[in-house]
DNA sequence: TAGTAATGTTAGCAGCGTAAACATAGTATA
DNA sequence: TATACTATGTTTACGCTGCTAACATTACTA
């Protein structure tokens, strides 16, 4: 029987992260974690306080995950417009909303109260700047009660829109033309374009 | 000991609302409910298979609730314009996001698969059939394809506002003159008129 | 009036988060 | 180098959970 792991703490957040994204974390155990990771059931409680804290950790690092990827989106670098970079971001939002879609239920899960983990709410606050940088750029000038404004509303349709997509409520008109997952995959980019005028 | 309560599912349910929106629905236990309604650990079994479908059962209210709300601010009997009942309507989902806040969390949870649960698709649609009709009013002879983005985007912010109002996200912008809480309380009109826009 | 279906109870299972007590290993100090 | 201390693992156990099975009582129906 050998003690002591070496780095156990890393690897029970991602044996956490796995099982997150496999099952969703309404199914997530601390005794299933501990088992991914080939440790005793009580062993993550020498890491972690609490399973909330676990969990807070998972939800940071998808909060980490989600700016890195808007950040690359939005890329100075590139020589993309200032409106192709917008646009780029809100499809890279998508895409990871839908792509890792039960660790962004988990993010946006009140199961975590992000007061609690400030270092969390320091990530979930930190993709939100990637949206205000952006949009800063596109709107030179702009006073901040409009930036305000503007930032709310778009990111507000975007994490609504990841919940329709995904059919938490499929609307339905008569034809079904209308239909979320149709109107926003088959012409995205028209549809963001649009949202600019908000 | 007298058996026959009489009216057993119907105060389960209602015992499951108040527990739900006074505690949350991750902390709701069936034995909890049971014990609200002066009943055993396992009587509920006799009126709903599982907890998820005692939980669908709150759910399904929770959207009939929020239908009736929109109904009523959209209600053609008043004499005010097409475009102030529209506003009226996103007023009354904000309203019902952050009164019935817990509620909210519920049925817009994951844990409840509405897939299984026909009746609660068909509840959670007619709420959204309400935005559809207003729309239809204030833009007639739209098209099936412009109403359909309009419906989506529409209901997209509505419900990701409610999310960032109840601060599971706050934005950070230099004055935090963008706060969403103070943004949509201070002039919530005209947050939605530019809306109309979209 | 007898038989059956509906609806309640009790007892008990396995899984959960967590705390307490104990075991082992690595590190700092004498 | 010996010893104490701290970090990190295990074992055991408690109360709570969703749920099943077996049983009790009442209501309905032939």
């Amino acid at each position: 029987m050998k003690y002591h792991h070496g780095n156990l703490k890393e690897e029970l957040i991602s044996s956490a992260c796995k099982i997150c994204e496999a099952s969703g974390h309404d199914h997530m155990s601390l005794r299933s974690i501990a088992k991914e990771a080939s440790v005793s059931q009580t062993a993550p409680y020498r890491h972690f306080k609490t399973k909330e804290s676990l969990l807070a950790e998972v939800s940071k690092r998808g909060f980490e995950e989600l700016t890195e990827r808007l950040a690359a989106a939005t890329n100075k670098e590139s020589k993309a417009t200032a409106k192709d970079r917008f646009l780029e971001m809100g499809l890279a939002y998508l895409e990871f909303g839908l792509e890792k879609r039960k660790t962004y239920d988990l993010m946006h899960s009140p199961v975590i109260d992000k007061v609690e983990f400030p270092e969390l709410l320091d990530a979930a606050t930190g993709a939100f700047e990637e949206l205000v940088q952006i949009l800063k750029e596109l709107f030179p000038g702009i006073s901040e009660d409009s930036l305000g404004k503007k930032c709310i509303k778009f990111w507000a349709m975007m994490h609504g829109l990841v919940g329709l997509l995904d059919m938490k409520i499929e609307p339905e008109t008569d034809t079904n033309a209308g239909s979320a997952m149709s109107v926003v995959k088959d012409d995205f980019r028209s549809f963001l374009e649009e949202s600019l005028e908000i």
